[in-house]
DNA sequence: CCCTCATATAGACATTTGTTAAACTGACGA
DNA sequence: TCGTCAGTTTAACAAATGTCTATATGAGGG
């Protein structure tokens, strides 16, 4: 959740959150990073693939939240004593770590990157808010259009999205699952858009085949991703320091 | 969201919290506090009665959190530009007001208070990640049972509940926005409910005859809320000022 | 190359939920 | 006291979604 906050950060924070990531690793099947109840000693930062946030509960396992490269997954593990979630791969996945000590002494010395860390779990919360939106306002069509207009746009802020399409390495008991609804569901869902020529998948894909029906399919807005420039509080602080 | 973050603070603390609460106002009848879009000055500290945060889609209100007091609802507000919701009061309601400039001031002064706001906001992400599985994952009367359990929890961390009952001034309406549903279908899941022996309205009050029951419909855990020592960082950081 | 497994697809049926329309209740002000 | 209005309740029907069962497809391993 930091890639959109980049633009925020003067050259010497770029550093810093760089110097940050640690340890990186790679997994080509699907892993659970961290478990619901572990007291994790060290914060993940997603560099290349796709994450989960996910909670098995009877049998059924729900994904509350999917992250992109450039995402700081699990910053909040970091204050509260335990996640409240389990932490999946999906697809091909590249992560880095950053050992909790070194964001203590973040806390301690550089107070400005301090900000951006609360600002990167508040722009969780957003996107957290978003979701509940999606699923009250929303049946099963709309949320796919939702997740799918969501994921492309995230990814081109990072610069990861085509005009129109992006990877989606999500398989259908995964959209099922993030969607609030079940799998066979999901498949007739797709099948419809599909038909629909709104959209279509492929190895790993999604094709957008007409962003803006899809975007008011899922009445999309866009703007609780709080693009470039809306920190509000930034600007505040930044007067103190200059 | 600050209310169980009381034991987490020294003395000093409290009296700075105390103090940055001020201009305290009542409202007898619903009233939008902070529309969305609005660039708020100051943060709202809910003093007594409820506050929900709604967005109104499509000619349809749709209710994304609710607010007990000792909550600070709009703390994000602070950092993030513009409000993505609205704040609503509901019922009687008292608040007070904290000026951004005061907070902006503790953020430069009070370090330890700043952690403690920062942990206020990862709460309110954490029990937005709930919602987000009670609507995934339950159907209406799970997530109307998901809803008062959720409610009368909270409450009485703050002393406000009583043990088979609590305040509950919500409408059907405002129950059904809370649940993505329809108001007549809340009504049918409410009367079942009444029949079923497992709960009673009157007066703006919820009667709780079998919590049990009442917690198991919602696979309640209540882990989610965090209750005292369940923070980390706050622990890991008091070393560096004992 | 075939086998196996996860994934995707499909149909039939049960259940839940939405929609529309209407009536009922109680609090409150004219 | 009588309306008025928000809130609640009910019924009948339509649409969405869940469940169960079964088959098809496609990639990878033996």
């Amino acid at each position: 959740m930091m890639g959109r906050l980049r633009h925020e950060m003067r050259d010497r924070e770029k550093d810093l959150l760089e110097d940050l990531v640690e340890e990186t690793e790679i997994y080509t099947t699907p892993t659970k990073l961290i478990g619901r109840g572990d007291i994790a000693q060290k914060s993940t930062m997603l560099i290349d693939g796709f994450i989960a946030r996910s909670i098995t509960r009877e049998g059924k396992r729900h994904i509350i939240g999917i992250h992109v490269p450039g995402d700081f997954v699990d910053l909040h593990g970091f204050a509260l004593k335990r996640l409240d979630h389990d932490i999946v791969t999906i697809g091909h996945t590249v992560v880095g770590h950053t050992p909790h000590a070194r964001l203590v002494e973040v806390m301690r010395t550089e107070p400005h990157l301090t900000r951006l860390l609360w600002f990167a779990t508040l722009l969780d919360a957003a996107l957290h808010r978003e979701w509940i939106l999606k699923l009250e306002q929303l049946n099963a069509d709309g949320r796919l259009a939702h997740l799918i207009a969501e994921l492309w746009h995230r990814l081109n802020f990072v610069g990861l999205a085509e005009p129109s399409s992006c990877a989606m390495p999500l398989t259908q008991v995964e959209l099922a699952d993030a969607c609030g609804t079940t799998a066979i569901h999901m498949n007739r869902t797709v099948r419809a858009m599909r038909e629909a020529g709104l959209i279509d998948f492929s190895r790993g894909r999604v094709m957008i085949s007409d962003m803006e029906r899809l975007k008011k399919l899922a009445q999309f807005d866009g703007a609780y991703l709080y693009g470039q420039g809306d920190l509000y509080l930034a600007d505040a602080l930044e007067t103190e320091v200059a």
